[in-house]
RNA sequence: CGGGGCGUAGCGCAGUUGGUAGCGCACUUGGUUCGGGACUAAGGGGUCGCUGGUUCAAGUCCAGUCGCCCCGACCA
C-alpha cells in the first residue's frame, strides 16, 4: 500500500485526552479517534492490527476444534433475567427499549445466548463437547471507561463457549483452550502469564486471566507471584500464609477501656496506645446489598473487598455512608467495634483477627478504645473468613516455601470454569448414555482483540513511537525514499515495492513528498518492524539501507536480494 | 456516584479591569530546499460546547445544562 493513498493521519502533538502512553501513541500514529467516552473509531492502520491479531486468533481456536459463528449483539432483556444475571450484571448493561417499548440489551458476553441456542439444538451426549467461539463487537457501560481501547464501552472481543457431558471431558476442552492462548499470545510476541482470578459477575467454579506483565501504569492489575512455584494469582484471589505470625499469648487479659482523645486512624492509635498495627484491630463497616456489615481485620491490613462480597453472598457491596457508620456505632466515625454496638449487625472476623489474643478494638465511644480484647470470650461471631489482600513477602499458599511478590499486568485474556451454573438456569440439558438428563458442563473463554494490541504498545514502544510486534504489525514493512521527487529513489522504491508484492510481504510505502526527517519521525512513531531506507548514502554503493525497529540497528542491503534479507530480518524479531 | 479540572480554528494552547478573537502546528498556492518533524511569501479556516440571564456591549460576569479528562469510590 500507497502512504499517498492510505489514510495515516498522525500527530505531532499529544492530545491532550490520552494519558497513557499507548493511548497516546494510538493517537498519534493515526490509529484510533475517539467518538465518545469508551467509544473509538478504528483507522485503517488498526484495522489492519485488527486483523492481523483476529487472524492469528481464528486459526489457533480453529486448530484447537472451536467453529466460529456469530451471535446477535442485540437481546431481548428475557433471556438475561433467566439466568438471573440481569440483576447481577446491573448497570453495567447498555440497555434501551424498541419501538414496542420491548427491554432490549447489547450484549456485553453470551453465555445466555448460546445456552439458549444449544438448549433447543443439542439432545444428545453423542454432539459433545462442542466450543463455540466469535469475534464480535461487545457493550459495557463501565463505571469509568479510561485508557482509550483498554477499558471501552465498546470493544471487540473474541469469545469462546465450551459444552461437554463430563468434568473429565470438560477439563480437557479447559486445557485446550489455555493450550490455544498461550499459542496466541506467543505468536502475537506477547509473554502472557496464566493467574489465577475471581470469577466475579461471571460465576462458576474457578478461572484464569492471561496477563500481560507491565512496568508501566498501564498495569492496572496486581499480581501475586511465587518465587519458588509457578503459583500466580490476581490480588482479588491470592491468598497467603504469614511469614512469621504473632504467636498467641498465653493468658487473657481482662479487657479494658481506654480513652484515646483524637486518635481516630490506625497511625494515631497505635501511636497513642504504643501498639503494632498487628495487634489493632479495624472495624469497617459495609453495605452489602443495602444491608449493613460489619469486617473485622488487623490494623496492617488491606480489605479484600471481592473476598468480602464472596463470602457474604452479595451483589453489591460499598463502605457505608459515615452517617449510617454513626447510626450503627452510636459513636464518631474512627471508633467502631465489635462491642456494645447500638444495632446488631452481622460480623465478619478474617481468620487471622481469629488467632489475635488481646488485641485493640473501637469502643462504639467518641475517643475511646479497648485493649485487650478477645474473641468468642468477649464477643462472638459465626462468621470467620480470609477477606484481607496478600501481601508481597508472606509464603505462598502453594508450596509453603516461596515468597509472594506483586507485579502489575493487564489483562489480555481469561478463561472460566462456569460448572452448570448457566445450563442449570436456562434448563440446557442432554440425554447422557443411560438415558439420563444432565445440564452441559460449560466453559467460557474471552480474548481481548482490540486491548491486546493495546497491551502490546504498553510493553513495546519507546520514546519515538510504537514498536509492533511482527506478526500483528499493521505492515511487515515500510519501504522510505527519502526523496520520492528524484528519480533514482523513486525507481529504487517502486522496484521494491514491486519485490515486496510478489513475496506477498505486507509492505507500506511512503510515497509523499515530504522531507526525511518527517518520514523517519513518522515510520518510528507508526512502529513498522522494517524499515527500508533509500538515499543517497547507501545507494552510491548500489544498496539500500534496513533499520530494524526492534533493535534500532541499521545495515546495508543488496537491492535484488532486499526481499530475502527483510525475511531474514522478521524472522529475528519477537 | 463523590472530588478536581477542562470545553476558544483539524491538533496544542493564549485571550488582562467586559469593548466585537489570536499564537504555534497542520492545511492551500508560489519559490528555494531535501538523511531525523526546513525556509520564505501569500492565503483559507472560529455560531468561543449549548441555553438563558446581567449589560449600551459577554469568549470574559451569573445561573442552568451537555460533553470530556483525572483522582477516588479498600477510610476508621
Amino acid at each position: 500500500m500507497r502512504w499517498s493513498q492510505m489514510y495515516i493521519p498522525t500527530l505531532r502533538e499529544i492530545p491532550g485526552e490520552a494519558e497513557l502512553i499507548s493511548h497516546q501513541l494510538l493517537l498519534r500514529g493515526g490509529y484510533i479517534r475517539k467518538l465518545a467516552a469508551g467509544v473509538y473509531i478504528y483507522l485503517p492502520l488498526m484495522q489492519r492490527v485488527i486483523e492481523k491479531f483476529s487472524r492469528i486468533v481464528r486459526e489457533e481456536m480453529n486448530r484447537a476444534g472451536a467453529i466460529e459463528i456469530t451471535m446477535p449483539v442485540l437481546h431481548p432483556a428475557e433471556i438475561w433475567q433467566e439466568s438471573g444475571r440481569y440483576n447481577t450484571v446491573g448497570k453495567e448493561q447498555m440497555r434501551m427499549k424498541d419501538r414496542h417499548n420491548h427491554e432490549m440489551i447489547l450484549g456485553g458476553t453470551h453465555e445466555e445466548i448460546v445456552t439458549y441456542l444449544l438448549r433447543g439444538e443439542l439432545r444428545s451426549y453423542k454432539q459433545l463437547p462442542l466450543n463455540l467461539y466469535q469475534i464480535q463487537v461487545k457493550f459495557r457501560d463501565e463505571i469509568r471507561p479510561r485508557f482509550g481501547l483498554m477499558r471501552g464501552r465498546e470493544f471487540i472481543m473474541k469469545d469462546a463457549y465450551s459444552f461437554d457431558a463430563d468434568e473429565e471431558s470438560f477439563k480437557l476442552s479447559y486445557k485446550k483452550m489455555v493450550d490455544a492462548y498461550f499459542a496466541i499470545f506467543k505468536r502475537a510476541g506477547l509473554d502472557a502469564r496464566k493467574v489465577e482470578s475471581d470469577t466475579g459477575a461471571m460465576g462458576g467454579k474457578a478461572a484464569h486471566e492471561f496477563m500481560l506483565i507491565v512496568d508501566t501504569a498501564g498495569g492496572e492489575e496486581v499480581i501475586m507471584f511465587c518465587d519458588q512455584c509457578d503459583y500466580a494469582a490476581n490480588i482479588e484471589k491470592a491468598t497467603s500464609k504469614e511469614a512469621s505470625p504473632t504467636p498467641p499469648d498465653k493468658e487473657l487479659k481482662p479487657r479494658r477501656e481506654v480513652p484515646t482523645p483524637g486518635a481516630a486512624t490506625i497511625e494515631q492509635v497505635t501511636a497513642f496506645l504504643n501498639v503494632t498495627a498487628k495487634r489493632l484491630v479495624k472495624t469497617l463497616i459495609f453495605m452489602a446489598d443495602n444491608k449493613p456489615v460489619a469486617a473485622m481485620i488487623r490494623g496492617d491490613r488491606e480489605l479484600n473487598a471481592t473476598k468480602l462480597k464472596n463470602h457474604l453472598g452479595a451483589i453489591d457491596l460499598e463502605l457505608a455512608p459515615n452517617s449510617l457508620v454513626e447510626f450503627v456505632t452510636g459513636c464518631k466515625v474512627g471508633f467502631a467495634g465489635p462491642i456494645g454496638l447500638k444495632k446488631k449487625i452481622p460480623f465478619v472476623v478474617d481468620r487471622e483477627v481469629a488467632g489475635l489474643t488481646n488485641f485493640v478494638v473501637g469502643a462504639n465511644k467518641d475517643d475511646t478504645h479497648i485493649v485487650d480484647v478477645n474473641l468468642s470470650r468477649d464477643f462472638q461471631s459465626e462468621s470467620i473468613a480470609d477477606i484481607i489482600n496478600a501481601a508481597e513477602g508472606e509464603l505462598c499458599p502453594a508450596c509453603g516455601r516461596g515468597h509472594l511478590q506483586a507485579k502489575k499486568g493487564i489483562e489480555i485474556g481469561n478463561t472460566f470454569m462456569l460448572g452448570t451454573k448457566y445450563s442449570t438456569a436456562l434448563k440446557a440439558t442432554f440425554l447422557d448414555a443411560e438415558g439420563k438428563e444432565n445440564p452441559f458442563i460449560m466453559g467460557s473463554y474471552g480474548i481481548g482483540v482490540t486491548r491486546t494490541p493495546q497491551a502490546a504498545i504498553e510493553k513495546y514502544h519507546d520514546e519515538h513511537g510504537i514498536i509492533w510486534p511482527r506478526n500483528i504489525a499493521p505492515y511487515a514493512a515500510e519501504i522510505i525514499p527519502l526523496n520520492y521527487a528524484k528519480e533514482e529513489h523513486r525507481q529504487a522504491a517502486e522496484q521494491i515495492y514491486a519485490q515486496m508484492a510478489e513475496l506477498e510481504i505486507d509492505c507500506l510505502l511512503d510515497d509523499r513528498p515530504e522531507r526525511a526527517g518527517v518520514k523517519f519521525n513518522d515510520a518510528d512513531l507508526i512502529g513498522i518492524p522494517v524499515q527500508i531506507i533509500i538515499g543517497d548514502k547507501a545507494l552510491q554503493q548500489g544498496k539500500i539501507e534496513l533499520k530494524n525497529r526492534q533493535t534500532g540497528q541499521k545495515r546495508l542491503a543488496d537491492m535484488e536480494k532486499i526481499g530475502k534479507e527483510v525475511e531474514a530480518e522478521l524472522a529475528g524479531m519477537y
